[in-house]
RNA sequence: GCCGGCAUGGCGGAAUCGGCAGACGCACGGGACUUAAAAUCCCGGGGGUGGUGACACUCGUGUGGGUUCAAGUCCCACUGCCGGCACCA
């Protein structure tokens, strides 16, 4: 009687039998293997199906690489402060940490239906308060190295979500959180100086094995430029006008200056018959959103009456407020050259401005010029520099201007300090206690954690204060330095706090000591390689790769990047390729799916929709055509014949291991199992021809299978006869290309590069063989005179005839 | 506007270095088994034209050109979709 595949039963009992007997035991001997999940948001909708699609793709590459002879090192943990939790409490009147604690175990109960490798044992959550001291810690030592500092400044607001935000969380000037538009407001803000680390940030992309999209968008972010600052005398006045530019070489060209209307001088220098308009100007442009200035199709600007003095041959040149020009970049003034700069020459049209040309592409002045000339070329109009080459100039511009104390070198980047300061509840406290005498006092290592404590209203304020603010128990305290009364600081810190770091604290997360020992950390780190959507690409990854400089340059760990390898999985859509969410009512729960196929059969599917990089649309009626491969392959296994192994069989096995191998080590995982598949077919119809197949070939399909569907692989071995789990002491089979060689090739036969046929050749027949027997299999097909005659080895023979 | 990525049957997708386009699967059609259905197994499917049915010719990887004996793959120009940045001087 044949044994019928019955996912429950098979996957029920390898969930008990690894439970008894763990696959993955700790042989530090061995060499690690760290592989990383981007730790989830515990959220009460529970997973999708997109959720599952990274976990998998990362528990058969880890399972692959324990199969290889590594010691894998595979967490999961939580990221659980964060909005939603405390949104919820604010409508339910529930602790956050209460729905929070629910909400993990739900999750971890959806994400144990995947049946991935966690060591459940290193498992971190950055609410637990021994986690969040060390978030803490890090924040004191950033403080203690003048890295957090704090400043009144006007900052991206939220106003739907009450709170302060940094640069990279808001989207098109929209919240990245909620998507509502983000005004400015003037706050105190805690700040890490994060720009201190820019030149790293970039240089050290080189050293990682990331998407080059990812390294691009680091890089773009980061924005760094090289130019001069240029100082320019105001004219009749004391006054200097330092700007920034990247391109020095156009100094003689430079016709206007415009200063941002929030620049220190705007108002200073205002003629008096200027000043009303200047200053309605100003007003006009501080109540407008920066969206609405971005959004401007055509330039404004208005002239303050002053002028500026060209500092390489004294022409003066007005000086305009335009707000175009940002206040927080470069110094908040620039130079105009408009002959060779689209905005400046916009500008100039606009307001009928001199355009001067100072470079010209063959050196020769173009009288009507229609549009700003950006490249490179000759210097024309340009004193002594006419006749060099504008690129030899640009490089020479900066030492030119430093020699006679008019400018300097400059390096500038897009990127801002990191505001860290959130305005919410459900947040790690900001360690700093601030004393009327001592000012801004970092709390003591033996007094974190700061914990975060019980509040009567989780309810931002909208003030600029978090409700933190309204519990003076807490707030009044005393001054670690002096004794003194004095009062906590109220504000908590983003989400990207605690995951900054959580890849450190798995491998010694029991640490009462420290935050991460460092043996420890030097062993088993950096991650090898890091599992996650592409949507961090600049914030969870770029302040990772921060805090680790920061750790490594205080000797907290030996390493400076946190992660050698990433890997950005697609997204799994709805219909249409529509995003899936609650709100759409599109979300597939793999709770039924896993009912109805098993866990295997969804597991395999979520690899074969496509490619795991890719974007997939979800369709349901595919999960069928695995769960048939797996009902295929199992009664070829467990209700087949074991037969003596024959030549073909073992040119099938080392083709099979060969190909899965290659597909899976290029993470091509939906290929990989249509290969699969493809050998399931083949080694069925072997199987009907030759009575069975040979023990050699099951146990290496079987072995290979393990890392994509575990329990049915396992059920397969025990069959084949092992005690032991596949996992263990049972090496990834290896191929022999010499025993993949057929005895007679298929050549496809053309003529002129038009398939006319194809004909059967001895795998080692030389040139001149095939060509003959190519030439009979086709026959009067070849009609003219042989021109030419093609053989690629092994593939095709190509006859090229005149007629 | 700038910078990336993608475009292949009814559908998802495959195709190392340029070498038989459409692997594998879904859906579909036919057959076997069955009283029947489901399940399972086997077989067949890019388009067009002609022919008697296993045959021949021809077109075919977003569009138009090019290089080559040979192009989904390389080059040039363009179109559409997706993503990132968006006055950073």
């Amino acid at each position: 009687m044949p044994v019928l595949y019955n996912h429950k039963e098979v996957e029920e009992k390898w969930r008990r039998r690894w439970e008894e007997v763990p696959v993955n035991p700790k042989d530090e001997k061995k060499p690690k293997y760290y592989c990383l999940d981007m730790f989830p948001y515990p959220s009460g909708s529970g997973l999708h199906v997109g959720h599952w699609r990274g976990y998998v793709i990362s528990d058969v590459w880890s399972r692959y690489k324990l199969l290889n002879g590594y010691y894998l090192i595979h967490p999961m943990g939580w990221d659980a402060f964060g909005l939603p939790a405390e949104n919820y409490a604010i409508k339910n009147h529930v602790h956050p940490e209460i729905s929070t604690r629910k909400n993990i175990e739900n999750i971890k109960r959806q994400i144990n239906q995947i049946a991935a490798l966690y060591d459940w044992d290193m498992e971190v959550n950055t609410t637990d308060p021994d986690y969040y001291k060390w978030t803490q810690w890090i924040f004191v030592k950033m403080f203690e190295n003048g890295l957090a500092y704090e400043k009144e400044m006007p900052i991206n607001w939220c106003p739907s979500c009450k709170t302060g935000l940094a640069n990279e969380e808001v989207v098109g000037g929209k919240c990245e959180r909620c998507g509502s538009e983000v005004t400015k407001k003037d706050l105190r803000q805690w700040m890490l100086k994060i720009t201190a680390y820019a030149d790293r940030l970039l240089d050290d992309l080189d050293k990682l094995e990331w998407p080059e999209k990812v390294k691009k968008m680091q890089t773009d972010w980061i924005g760094r430029s090289y130019g001069a600052e240029v100082e320019f005398k105001v004219s009749g006045s004391d006054d200097v006008i330092t700007v920034y530019t990247t391109r020095p070489d156009t100094l003689y060209g430079a016709t206007f200056m415009v200063l941002a209307p929030e620049h220190e001088l705007a108002k200073k220098l205002a003629t008096p018959d200027h000043a009303e308009e200047v200053d309605a100007y100003i007003k006009r442009s501080a109540s407008r959103s920066s969206v609405d200035r971005m959004q401007d199709k055509e330039k404004t600007g208005v002239f303050t009456g002053s002028y500026a003095v060209n500092p390489l041959n004294g022409a003066l040149i007005p000086i305009w407020l335009s707000d175009y020009v940002l206040i927080d970049y470069g110094t908040g003034a620039i130079m105009c050259v408009p002959a060779h700069d689209d905005r400046d020459f916009e500008f100039a049209k606009k307001f009928d401005l001199p355009i001067i040309q100072v470079i010209s592409p063959d050196g020769v002045e173009n009288p009507d010029l229609t549009e700003a000339y950006v490249g490179a070329g000759i210097m024309i109009n340009s004193g002594s520099w006419n006749g060099r080459k504008s690129e030899e100039m640009k490089a020479e511009a900066p030492h030119i201007m430093e020699e006679r104390g008019l400018g300097r070198k400059k390096k500038n980047y897009k990127f801002r300090d990191w505001v860290f300061s959130r305005q919410r509840y459900w947040g790690e406290p900001i360690p700093i206690v601030h004393c009327d005498c001592c000012g801004a006092v970092a709390v003591p290592e033996d007094q974190l954690p700061v914990l975060l404590p019980e509040v009567e209203s989780y309810e931002p304020t909208g003030t600029g204060e978090s409700p933190l603010a309204a519990i003076d128990s807490w707030v009044n305290t005393t001054c670690p330095k002096c004794g003194g009364p004095a009062k906590r600081e109220t504000n908590t810190m983003p989400q990207w706090a605690g995951s900054s770091w959580y890849f450190l604290r798995y491998v010694d997360n029991k640490n009462k000591e420290a935050l991460v020992d460092r043996k420890i950390a030097d062993s088993m780190l950096p991650v090898d390689m890091y599992i996650g959507g592409v949507e961090h690409a600049v914030l969870h990854l770029l302040y990772s790769r921060f805090y680790t400089k920061f750790l490594y340059d205080i000797g907290v760990v030996g390493f400076d990047e946190p992660f050698h390898r990433l890997f950005n999985q697609g997204m799994i859509t709805g219909k249409n390729g529509i995003k899936m969410s609650k709100s759409k009512g599109n979300v597939i729960s793999p709770d039924d799916l896993v009912e109805n196929y098993g866990c295997d059969s969804l597991r395999l599917y979520e690899l074969f929709v496509g490619p795991p990089e890719l974007d997939s649309e979800w369709d349901e009626r595919g999960i069928d055509g695995v769960y048939r491969f797996l009902t295929r392959l199992w009664n070829l296994v467990i209700n087949g014949n074991v037969v003596a192994e024959t030549s073909r069989m073992e040119k099938l096995r080392h083709n099979m291991i060969h190909d899965i191998s290659e597909r899976l080590e290029n993470f091509s995982m939906n290929t990989a199992v249509s290969g699969f598949m493809e050998y399931t077919n083949k080694m069925n119809e072997v199987a009907r021809a030759e009575g069975g197949i040979d023990q050699a070939t099951l146990e290496a399909v079987v072995t290979m299978l393990a890392p994509f569907a575990p329990h049915i692989a396992e059920e397969m071995w025990e069959h084949l006869g092992h005690d032991k789990s596949v996992f263990t002491d049972n090496p990834w089979p290896v191929f022999d290309t010499e025993k993949m060689k057929e005895d007679t090739i298929e050549i496809a036969l053309q003529v002129n590069g038009k398939l006319k046929g194809t004909v059967s050749v001895a795998a080692d027949a030389a040139k001149d063989e095939v060509i003959a027997a190519a030439k009979e299999a086709l026959g009067n097909k070849v009609a003219g005179t042989i021109v030419k005659e093609i053989y690629v080895p092994g593939k095709i023979v190509n006859i090229v005839v005149k007629k």
